[in-house]
Parts: C-alpha cells; structure tokens; sequence
DNA sequence: CCTCCATGTCATCCGGCGTTGACATCGCCT
DNA sequence: AGGCGATGTCAACGCCGGATGACATGGAGG
C-alpha cells in the first residue's frame, strides 16, 4: 500500500535536473564509491546506486557498460596517488593513529578510499582487477614517498598496518575507548613513525 | 558435450558412502569453510558447498537452517580461542613475520582461518555476527597471551597488523621476492616482538 | 524379513539483480 | 520554430542461487 500521490512525488522531485551527461556520469560514479566502500562489489546494487544518484538503473549501462565497468571507473578515482606526496612526513605517525582511534562511523573520515579498496581486495571478482592498480599507482608512490633504505619493504610494511587498523575498526564497530586511547595512539604512532623515519 | 558414461560415473562413487548425520554435517562445515575463506560469504555457493562435500544442497537446509545458520556454525568452529595460549612467545615476531613473506597460495597455511574472518569482515551481511564474537573470543584470549601493560591496546595493534599483512598478501598475489625477504622479516619482526616482551 | 524413521535426493519455486531494447523527452543547432 | 541527436526512463527478460516440499532409500529394531 502507497501513499504516494501526484503531489508527493512532486514534492520528491521538484527540479528533473538539467541534461548533462558529465555530471550524471560523476553522480553516479560518486554514488558508486560510497556503496561499493560500504557493501563491497556484490553488496552494492545497481538500482540503489543509480537511486542515489537520481538516475535510472539503465543509465549505468549506457554511460559504463555494465557493473564492472562502473565498478572500474569508481576504483580508477579511488586510487589517487598524487594525495600520496602531501603527506605530513613529520607528524606521520601520531596522524594516523590518531585517525585510527576514532570511530569508523564518523562520516567521510578520510578512509573511505581505503574502505573502498579494502572491500574491492576481499572480493572475489575484483580482487583480480586490484593487483596491478594497487601495485602501480599505491605502492609505488608509497615507496617513492618513503625513500631511503628499503623502501619497497618500508613501504609494504606501512600499507599493511595502515590496512590492518582499517579491518580492526571496523570490526570494532566502537570508538577506542577514551582511557585507552592515549595509550593507543603512544603505541602506534612510533611504529609509523620509526618506518617513515629511517 | 560429455562423456560422462555409466562406468566414469559409477568410478566417480564407487561407493555411495554411509548415512551417518555427524559424519555428514562435518563434512559440509569443512568445505563450508573452505569456500566462505576463499570467495566470502556471497561469493561462496551453497551448490557449491555441497557437492565438495559430496552432498545434495538441500541438505544444508535441513541441518543449517540456510545459509546463514552454515556461516554460523563454520564461523563458531573458525575462532578457535585454544590455539592461541601455545603461540611460541620467543619467535613470535619472526614466525608471523616469515610466514607472511610466503604466497598467499601455499595452500592450507596456518593462516586459512584469518582469511575466513577477514572475508567475514569485510561482507555486509557477516559482518554483524562478528563483532561480538570476535571480541570475546578471539581479542580476549590475545589479550590474556600477552599479558602485562595495556595488554588491550598491545593486542589491538598486533591483531591489526597481523590483518593488514594477510590483505597486503592477498593484493600482492605472489611471495615477497627472495632479494626483499631478508628485509622483509628483519623489519617487522621487532615490531611484533616488541608488542609481545612489553 | 519387514516396517518405519532418519537420511539424502530431485524437481521446482521464488525473488533478486544485472541487463536489454523500445520508448519518451530535453535542448541544441540551423 | 522545428527537427534530431543526445540524454534519460520504463517494462520486461533471463539467469542465478537459496529455499521448499514431495519423493526415494538405506539401515536399525522388532
């Protein structure tokens, strides 16, 4: 039973947004980001991303091509090495912990990227797409950021902690605690931090 | 095509196995597992399932419930707190560490029943049935390992680390190269060793 | 030996989701 | 202003995979 009258659904889309194919094609990758970081390749449904982005489902079709297709343009824009360089060399460390620290409900945090990735790397039909994304345009610029002695070691170290607070946050579910994180972030923040430094 | 004759097919069971409802429900918890570790809990076929563990699909209803009741059970026999108070406090950090240089396609590693969790954790509809059952049963007894100061922090990180490691390998597809190995391990040994002597 | 319940199978259903092609509508260009 | 291509919608299809209930069968107990 619905309730939905001609002047709900009015209400509901007041302006039917102007033609423009790039700005639709960025809604619906933008949505796509967001479901795919939050459910995973085959958590993530086509007519719920296309209902985000205020589209019809078989619109993703045309504009990419199918699932994978979006799938690949969303993960192309998730990878952004060039962030990689700006990193606070010195601080580095005691950021990360601290980010880590928090929930991982706090709205648009600066993992979702990672959550994206994370998700992408654990399912079976995209896995296969990462490995030479993640390799070329992550590690590598990890790497040339880190410099110094063994880098590629250094740089596949960092990653993996970075990746692993990721997972234990969201399992967690819950903020760290306030009487435990000074404690936490004393702990983590020089393990970073010794990795990038030398 | 096939050539699926009477003869190949009676090979195939020679033998149409005793009726035996324990025997029966472990087998399919045990390819349950292996299935759920390798594609994830909706990557992973109960059809599948079944027929690695020589079985019709219906079946699995009967016993489990479906395939969330399968998924619990397989989750309940994965966390395995036990295992974890005969850990070798002394070479904790190069165990881990060298395991982790290895390819993630050596198979049946120690490490099959952290890829059964990770993918757990990383899928939409899993990943509420974890939290608590990872926390009690899997963090508590780490924390008691390690004993000492802020064990729960320590076990935090060490537990993060220890994912972050298993999702670099799974990315990387193939084992650290010989040249980095030695690297490799004389990094992060100290890390997790450090984690555990405080 | 025969019966009867547990164990296991088979065919089928049902819903969900990606995909497709036909149709509608907007807005630019002459 | 009007036509036409680009943009967007709609209804429907087909497949896949989990669930279901009727049916088969083996084996223990009388």
């Amino acid at each position: 039973m619905t309730y939905d009258t001609t002047l709900e659904s009015a209400k509901r889309r007041p302006e039917p947004r102007k033609r423009d194919a790039e700005a639709t094609r960025a809604a619906i990758v933008d949505a796509a980001k967001i479901h795919f970081a939050r459910s995973g390749y085959e958590g993530a449904f086509l007519r719920d991303i296309a209902a985000d982005a205020g589209v019809d489902a078989a619109l993703i079709n045309r504009y990419f091509g199918g699932k994978e297709g979006l799938f690949g343009e969303a993960l192309k824009q998730s990878i952004r090495p060039e962030g990689i360089a700006e990193w606070d060399r010195e601080n580095f460390g005691r950021d990360i912990a601290t980010m880590m620290a928090g929930s991982p409900h706090e709205r648009e945090d600066r993992t979702s990227a990672f959550q994206f990735l994370l998700r992408a790397a654990t399912s079976p039909t995209t896995q296969p797409m990462l490995n030479e994304a993640v390799q070329q345009r992550f590690m590598g610029p990890i790497r040339d950021w880190l410099g110094g002695e063994a880098a590629p070691v250094r740089a596949r170290i960092v990653a993996s902690v970075f990746i692993g607070l990721l997972v234990e946050r969201l399992v967690r579910d819950e903020p760290v605690p306030k009487s435990e994180r000074e404690a936490f972030i004393e702990r983590l923040a020089p393990i970073l931090q010794a990795l990038v430094d030398n």
